[in-house]
DNA sequence: CCACGACTTTTCCGACTTGGAAACTTTGCC
DNA sequence: GGCAAAGTTTCCAAGTCGGAAAAGTCGTGG
């Protein structure tokens, strides 16, 4: 995996780690204002300038790693068997997705849902990178359903909502008490949205 | 009305409006990249200092007219009947509002799509904005349907799969020749979304 | 092993953006 | 008219961004 790459590339790959790394670090535990070239560069001991050569903004380098881990998601995905009705294949595959992809441990969740609150930019980044991520979804399942992408409605649907409710998720969990898990409120979910949602009364979650 | 206000406060909102409307048409007629604090001061003749008095980005300018007629979409859904089931209701509202919300001419909303794709920001503001209305929304359908804002999923879920069915929407339709209008396309939407997602092949739109 | 080319990092710096402070203008009201 | 409140403008300091070239590091062929 790790083949055939000289020390330079591993070099790079390490400070371009260490950088987002590092900027997700400050973010959890200082706090969005706290995350600035200056300070990334800083605790990874390089110039501030090699810190913009890696990224155009500190929101970018904060997300990258996550953006990354989304990569495993859409593999997973595909690794669901052909046959498997789309519905089946994401609720097996988002449960354990979100905490994968928006953070190891639920600190970091919340962390990263309070600091998009009061900084849009870093919303616009999660919105953009997010939306790649949608569209590779979407591709996999045209892909498994025979769809096509420019004229069928439904694997955009299949993509978009999902990637909704976890972001409705997301947001519900970290500012309420719901005293459920993420992934359990993940599962919930996904089972309301394969039932067509409910139509009159709202069914509660616990 | 717009009774009870003076001179003044006419003016604050003459300006106000002036300027996002001035920002929406640069956004449209030379591309996003030709909306600044200076050309949109310019072309309203007001000093760019006062263009930044009222928003805080040109992306927050190029929306606030677009907040402003969300509004309408939110009283429209409070104005369906108590007692009729949420889906019917957004299937009542939300064909129509896309135009409203998104923008007179379809020309437009291509417009808005085109520079949001390479304008992360100009996206970010655009979700945000998108969250507030969801969030309102929500409150309308937990009235509705009694549920608990702060415990259910469902209200949420309700108003964020429609939200992003209508990104969806308008990002397939701005990019590709579905032959649609775009009215039709949401409809087509909530039908799909109605009946719980088309499970195995997807269907076709037109 | 060393020397040269390719690539990365750093320093320096000018262009641009942001928002505070104070002067100036307009509006509301007596 | 004249004074207070609110809005607008000018001026400017601090911060951010990215280009250009010097300095340092790595890969490779002699």
């Amino acid at each position: 995996m790790t083949s055939d790459v000289g020390l330079r590339e591993r070099k790079k790959r390490a400070t371009r780690t260490a950088l987002s790394r590092a900027a997700w670090s400050l973010m959890v535990e200082r706090g969005i204002d706290a995350v600035t070239a200056e300070s990334v560069a800083a605790t990874v001991d390089v110039s501030p300038r090699t810190f913009r050569n890696y990224f155009s903004s500190r929101e970018e380098a904060i997300l990258d790693a996550m953006v990354q881990r989304a990569g495993a998601l859409v593999e997973a995905l595909r690794a669901r068997p052909a046959d498997e009705p789309v519905w089946d294949s994401l609720a097996h595959v988002l449960p354990d997705a979100i905490m994968n992809v928006l953070g190891e441990r639920e600190a970091d969740v919340a962390a990263l849902v309070r600091a998009s609150a009061d900084r849009p930019a870093l919303l616009a980044q999660q919105v953009t990178a997010f939306a790649r991520v949608e569209r590779r979804v979407a591709e996999v399942i045209a892909e498994r359903t025979g769809a096509d992408l420019d004229r069928d409605l439904a694997p955009h649907l299949l993509a978009a909502v999902p990637a909704a409710a976890l972001r409705a998720v997301a947001t519900m969990w970290a500012d309420g008490a719901t005293g459920a898990t993420l992934p359990d409120l993940v599962r919930a979910s996904i089972a309301q949205l394969r039932d067509g949602l409910p139509l009159g009364r709202a069914a509660p979650v616990t």
